[in-house]
RNA sequence: GCCCUUGUAGCUCAAUUGGAUAGAGCAUCGGCCUUCGAAGCCGACGGUUGGAGGUUCAAGUCCUCCCAAGGGCACCA
C-alpha cells in the first residue's frame, strides 16, 4: 500500500514539473509514513513541504497542487491538507482489510520480503573469549545479535551468523594454567592460586576431566612447579609477571603435546558450555571462526604481506607497525611485536579481510562498549585495503549493570563472581531475559535488576504479548465448546462489517507490521520489534475487552474470528523473530 | 587531557531516524469481573526533552560550547 502511495505522489510530481509548477530539476525521495495520530489519516506524505522552497510556492498551495495531480486509486478513500502542508490519506476499508487477508493466507511468511534480497550481511556476535561462562553482558549482546540476525533474515537478507573464538594468544594460556593447577589439587598438591588465574568453579570442573582423560600422566610436584617464581601481586610482585612466568613453567614441565592437550580440553569443555548456553538461550550460530585458523592458514601473514606491499607498513623499535593513523586512527598500531608474535589487531585484520573475502556485501560486528576504542583502528585497516568502511557496521553494546536491590553485584570473569547468562535464565526464564534485554537500545545503559525482573516477573512486558495470544487461542477453544461454528471464507467476505474503531485500529496495526520489519531492518534496531508487539498486543486486548468475539450473529463472527486470527498470526511471527515462545495457555 | 556512548514524567524506557498536540510500563489515585481468561480494560495525576546559543517551513533528533554519568585511550585479548 505504501508503495502504491509513493507511486501516485510521484506521477503528480510528474505531472506539476510536466505542467511547469515545479522546476524540471525537481529531484524529491518521496516519504510516505504512517500517520502517528490517526486524526491524520493512515499515511503522511511531506513533500509538499520539503520541495516548497525549490518550486518557491507555499507548502500548504503546493500541497493542494499535488493532490489535485494525484491520479485516481482504489485505494484511497480520501485526501485532505492539514497542518503546515501534510498531505494526509486515508484508505479505504477494503484496502486496508487485505493485511488481514494476507496474515491469514501467508501465515509464518507474514511480514517477510526481499528487501536485502541482494546482499549477503556477515553479523558477528557474543565472540566472548572462551575462558568461562558467558555472564550477563554477552546475555544482551546474544539477544541482539541473534533478534537481529533474525530481523535482517526476515527482511530477505542472506545472513550469516558468526562467533569469533579468541582461540590464541595469552588468556588461553592462563586458563590453561589454571586449570592444570587445580589439576595438581586434586592429585593431593597444596598450591597456593594465582592472584590473576581463573578462580571459578567450572576450573575445577575441567581439572577434573582432565584428571579423569590423563591420570597421573601430567603431575609435578609443587615445589617444582613453584620453584624461584616471582612474587605474585598480593605478595607484593607484580600479578601479570607472575602469571607469566606461572604460564612458561607449565608449557616447560608439560612439553609441547601435553600442554596442547590442556588447552583443548579446556578450550573444547568451554566452548561446549557456550554453545549449550546460547542454544538454550534461542541463539545459534551459522559458523564458529576459529582465531588461530588464521595465523595457521597463514591469512595473518598474508593480510601483512599486502599492508606491506602496499607501503602502509613501517618497523620502529623492534616492531612492526601499521599506519593507521594515515586511515583516521588517533596514533600507529603494532601489528607485530618486537618477540616476533603478531598482535590481536594483527589477526583481526586479516579476519575482517576475510570476512570480505568470503562474498559478504556488509558485515556487522556486535561489540561490548568498552571495545569501542577499537572501531577506529579496524575501519582504518578496511581503507588501506580499500574497502569503504561503511561496509562494516560495528554496533557497540553497553554491558547491563546487574543490581540485586540496591546492591551493585561486581563482574569479573578472574574473580568467579560474575552472574551468569545461565543463571539469569534460571531465574527469570528464557523468554523474559531475551525480550528485556531487546526492549532497550543497545547503546543505552541497563540497569538489571534481578530482584525486580524475578519477583515482578509477572508484570514483565513479554507475559502481556504472550497473554494476548494465548487469549486469542482460548477464544477458540470456547468456540468449539459453546458448539459454534467458524467458516473464515465466510468471515472474509464479510469484513467489512468491521467498522468499531477498536476493529479499524488492529485492522491498522496488522497492516503496519510488514513496514515495521522492512523499517527496523533498515535501521537494524530489533528494538522497534518488541515495542511494536506491545502496543499490538494492547490493541488486542482493549478489543477483547470491549467487543464479543463469539457473537451470536453468524457474519460478524466469522469476521471478528478472522480478525483476531490474523493478530495471532502477527504475535506469533514477531515473538518467534524474538526468540520468545507464544505459549497457547499461561 | 583526548575520544566514544548516554542524559526525555518520581522510576525504567519509546518517539516512524528532521515531522503535526513528546508517548508507554511501573509507582500513586479512582472506576470495570454472574457474559470469549482481571497476567486484562477505562480514566486521572505526572514534562522548560541536562543548560545556552545556532541551522530551517519544522529540532528530543542536526551543529557549536558548557554541565553530568558510564566507558575507552597496551608490543592484553
Amino acid at each position: 500500500m505504501k508503495e502504491q502511495l509513493r507511486s501516485l505522489i510521484a506521477t503528480a510530481v510528474d505531472r506539476l514539473v510536466a505542467d511547469g509548477t515545479l522546476p524540471p530539476d525537481t529531484r524529491v525521495e518521496i516519504q510516505v509514513e504512517r500517520a502517528r495520530d490517526k486524526s491524520h489519516g493512515d499515511y503522511a506524505v511531506n513533500t509538499a513541504m520539503v520541495l516548497a522552497k525549490q518550486a518557491r510556492r507555499k507548502p500548504r498551495e503546493l500541497a493542494e497542487r499535488l493532490v489535485a495531480a494525484m491520479p485516481q486509486d482504489a485505494g484511497v478513500a480520501g485526501v485532505t491538507i492539514a497542518g503546515p502542508g501534510f498531505i494526509n490519506i486515508d484508505i479505504t476499508f477494503e484496502a486496508a482489510y487485505g493485511a488481514v487477508r494476507d496474515a491469514l493466507e501467508q501465515g509464518p511468511r507474514y511480514g517477510r520480503s526481499n528487501q536485502g534480497a541482494d546482499e549477503r550481511i556477515n553479523i558477528e556476535f557474543v565472540s566472548a573469549n572462551p575462558t568461562g561462562p558467558l555472564h550477563v553482558g554477552h546475555g544482551r549482546g546474544a539477544a541482539f545479535g541473534g533478534t537481529l540476525a533474525s530481523l535482517l533474515t526476515t527482511a530477505g537478507y542472506d545472513v550469516n551468523r558468526e562467533y569469533y573464538v579468541n582461540d590464541a594468544g595469552r588468556q588461553m594460556d592462563i586458563l590453561a594454567t589454571s586449570v592444570w593447577l587445580r589439576h595438581l589439587e586434586l592429585q593431593g598438591e597444596a598450591i597456593r592460586f594465582p592472584d590473576n588465574a581463573y578462580r571459578g568453579d567450572y576450573v575445577r570442573d575441567i581439572a577434573q576431566r582432565l584428571r579423569n582423560s590423563a591420570q597421573d600422566r601430567f603431575f609435578h610436584p609443587a615445589k617444582v612447579v613453584l620453584a624461584s617464581l616471582p612474587l605474585d601481586g598480593s605478595e607484593g610482585g607484580d600479578k601479570e609477571d607472575y602469571i607469566d612466568a606461572l604460564v612458561s613453567r607449565t608449557k616447560d614441565l608439560l612439553g609441547p603435546e601435553a600442554y596442547a592437550a590442556v588447552v583443548s580440553l579446556a578450550l573444547e569443555t568451554v566452548l561446549e558450555d557456550i554453545r549449550d548456553d546460547l542454544a538454550a538461550f534461542g541463539v545459534t550460530y551459522d559458523q564458529w571462526f576459529s582465531e588461530r585458523s588464521l595465523t595457521e592458514s597463514g591469512a595473518v601473514d598474508d593480510a601483512l604481506q599486502r599492508l606491506h606491499a602496499a607501503g602502509h607498513l613501517y618497523e620502529a623499535d623492534g616492531a612492526t607497525w601499521f599506519r593507521s593513523s594515515a586511515f583516521g586512527d588517533e596514533k600507529d598500531r603494532v601489528v607485530r611485536r618486537e618477540n616476533g608474535a603478531v598482535t590481536y589487531f594483527a589477526s583481526d585484520i586479516a579476519y575482517h579481510l576475510n570476512k570480505f573475502e568470503r562474498g559478504h556485501t556488509a558485515c556487522i560486528d556486535v561489540w561490548g562498549a568498552d571495545h569501542h576504542g577499537y572501531v577506529a583502528r579496524v575501519h582504518a585497516a578496511l581503507k588501506a585495503f580499500d574497502r569503504p568502511p561503511e561496509q562494516l557496521d560495528v554496533r557497540l553494546v553497553q554491558f547491563a549493570i546487574l543490581y540485586r536491590g540496591s546492591e551493585r553485584m561486581p563482574m569479573s570473569t578472574r574473580s568467579g563472581q560474575f552472574v551468569t547468562l545461565r543463571e539469569l535464565r534460571e531465574e527469570v526464564g528464557a523468554d523474559a531475559a531475551r525480550f528485556f534485554y531487546v526492549l532497550r537500545k543497545p547503546e543505552q545503559h541497563l540497569d538489571f535488576d534481578l530482584q525486580l525482573a524475578k519477583s515482578q516477573s509477572n508484570d514483565n512486558p513479554v507475559y502481556y504479548i504472550q497473554y494476548a495470544h494465548a487469549r486469542i487461542c482460548s477464544v477458540l477453544v470456547q468456540l468449539r465448546e459453546k458448539g459454534l461454528t467458524y467458516d473464515p471464507v465466510n468471515g472474509d467476505r464479510h469484513l467489512t462489517l468491521l467498522t468499531e474503531s477498536h476493529e479499524t485500529e488492529l485492522v491498522s496495526a496488522i497492516g503496519r507490521y510488514p513496514e515495521l520489519i522492512e523499517i527496523a531492518a533498515a535501521a537494524r534496531e530489533p528494538h522497534q520489534v518488541a515495542h511494536y508487539l506491545r502496543e499490538l498486543a494492547s490493541h488486542v486486548h482493549t478489543y477483547y475487552n470491549a467487543h464479543q468475539f463469539l457473537v451470536d450473529e453468524r457474519n460478524l463472527r466469522d469476521a471478528r474470528l478472522n480478525l483476531v486470527l490474523a493478530a495471532r498470526q502477527v504475535i506469533r511471527n514477531g515473538l518467534h523473530l524474538l526468540g520468545v515462545s507464544a505459549p497457547e495457555a499461561m
